[in-house]
DNA sequence: CTGAAAGCGCTTACAG
DNA sequence: CTGAAAGCGCTTACAG
């Protein structure tokens, strides 16, 4: 079975190469007849234009990249693939095509942001998943490509953001717990190596005056242990709250209260959202992030910034869910 | 910033284009200066093919697809992601080229597979997620080139499969629960329409003699109405255990026990063991599929099949995670 | 071991 | 409104 080329719809039809190619990109200056007699040949024939060629020969070129970082590290985290959908259904609605690409730090060494860029001829590009360690994590900083970075901070007026405030929501979950009564409020962080922690413990900051902070890597074995042993060596106090980074972390330490029989004792909250959240015992105080959202601004956003040139930084707004962990009985 | 293309190399060097050419692609019959100088000069000018050129160019093209349905619909299933990272990461190890494309049913309607392939010069297809009821599902029929369809049962010896062996899966599974003491297995399927739901219920009509099957449409909230339901109309009795085909909808007859007050006394298992699975209380006894190897099978036979034209049927091993939601009180 | 030249399937000024 | 021709950046027989 030959392919057909856009030159088997030409000698169908009899017109010329050029003619079929601007029936095809809608060139608007052609006769009806002409459009009707080549998109019936185009039917009969069973074309499709080579996206390869396409590529080269046009000038003005229009693919968007999704660069997803360390995809599948963390069970029950859907992030990624939120994020992933998000980008695709919103980039189907435009003319733009749609590239993915998973990378981690190994790939990340082998080949620079700007080498895959060229390769792919790559128009703009929504990036998510970096932490500050990785090399593309630095290359954003001189990157000179119109892209949308998503929970980042960059140092780059070339490259846009889309975040949930994570500095706000901090902030707003650490008085929450005040509020709810509880006097000392400890965090724990995942590492500083995330732009997303390093704003999560700056608005912990803000919000309490006697700061304690732990780091458990965003580990649900980590955070588990630590409470675990601050258990053993501090002990928890009736007014103490557990603040953590994400709800996974969270997760670890309702899991290490279950043993130490700390459950509706000393409250927990975390941070995202996930699935799990919801449907652990006790239910997690957390903060949800508005994912299709943020998918949503970061493809708008980008397709703004290749076409007018303008950078925009945006927050999505958030969303603080009351549940069970932070209710004491 | 203009582009940097292979005539910048040969320029640099005084070499051919040609020359270039076999440098990139290990041609082996070259002179080792001519190799090292080459090398040095494409690194200086910081060269990078561009693939859309190669594509085009090339004879043999080496593009494997990845195409996923319907991607965001379940919450907490990661299943898709799982695919994406394993199919990736076994692709790295090759020297195929990936690509990645999600579509629903709205977009399989709008293009064909064979056309979406075309385009794209696609070599070999993994595909998953197909429903019995999308058009891409009745186009594997007939499909001609190299696939290999994951959790799907295809009437095509062009097409090769991946999957769980579901049939023997839930047989066991059914086998189990009886072995644990229950008389009467209760079967929730999800729709007909999936081929891995068919599979699940004949593994289940064949490990039990009074079989009593409802449908809930894999989702949660169908699963916990029809357990209300079913509670009110007739009644659960100390002999029964519901086997759900997935654990989305085991989950949603657990928090229906859990209104009903039946958690310990009816049993519940579920199929897929997705992370929910072991954090719900009671944890819930399910089968697990394995998809990392689902996934690195996928890529092996396909590639194989590319080389060689044999089409594979492969059933992946599975475990039956055995947990709190069977063991009664 | 290397080069000249055709060709992959399109797009796009330039003419008419 | 349509066609002829150059060109996008590569690969690959064919010569030598």
């Amino acid at each position: 079975m030959k392919k057909v080329t856009i030159k088997d719809v030409a000698l169908q039809t009899g017109l010329s190469v050029s003619t079929i190619s601007r029936v095809f990109n809608n060139y608007g200056d052609i006769s009806d007849k002409t459009i009707k007699k080549v998109t019936l040949a185009a039917k009969e024939l069973g074309y499709t234009p080579n996206s390869a060629a396409k590529q080269l020969s046009s000038k003005k070129k229009k693919i968007i990249a999704l660069i997803l970082n360390e995809i599948n590290v963390t069970p029950g985290v859907a992030m990624p693939l939120e994020v992933l959908g998000g980008v695709v259904d919103n980039l189907d609605k435009t003319d733009y095509e749609f590239v993915f690409y998973a990378t981690n730090s190994t790939k990340q060494k082998q080949k620079s942001l700007k080498q895959f860029c060229n390769e792919r001829d790559i128009t703009g590009l929504i990036i998510q998943g970096l932490r500050i360690s990785d090399p593309y994590y630095q290359e954003l900083a001189t990157f000179d490509l119109p892209t949308v970075a998503i929970d980042l901070d960059i140092e780059n007026d070339k490259v846009g953001t889309v975040s949930t405030d994570n500095v706000k929501a901090a902030f707003e979950m650490t008085r929450l717990l005040i509020n709810l009564g509880h006097k000392n409020i400890i965090f724990i962080n995942g590492t500083k190596m995330a732009t997303v922690a390093q704003a999560r413990e700056s608005g912990y900051l803000a919000a309490t005056e006697h700061s304690q902070i732990f780091y458990a890597n965003f580990s649900e074995n980590e955070a588990y242990q630590w409470a675990i042993d601050y258990a053993k060596n501090k002990g928890f106090k009736k007014e103490d709250a557990i603040f953590a980074a994400s709800d996974i972390m969270a997760i670890g330490i309702i899991k290490a209260f279950r043993t130490l029989n700390l459950v509706n004792k000393v409250a927990v909250a975390g941070f995202d959202d996930i699935t799990l959240a919801s449907y652990i015992t006790p239910s997690l105080t957390t903060v949800r992030q508005d994912i299709r959202k943020i998918s949503e601004y970061a493809v708008r956003n980008l397709i703004c910034q290749i076409e007018t040139g303008e950078v925009k930084h945006r927050f999505i707004p958030f969303q603080i869910i009351e549940r069970e962990s932070t209710s004491m009985s």
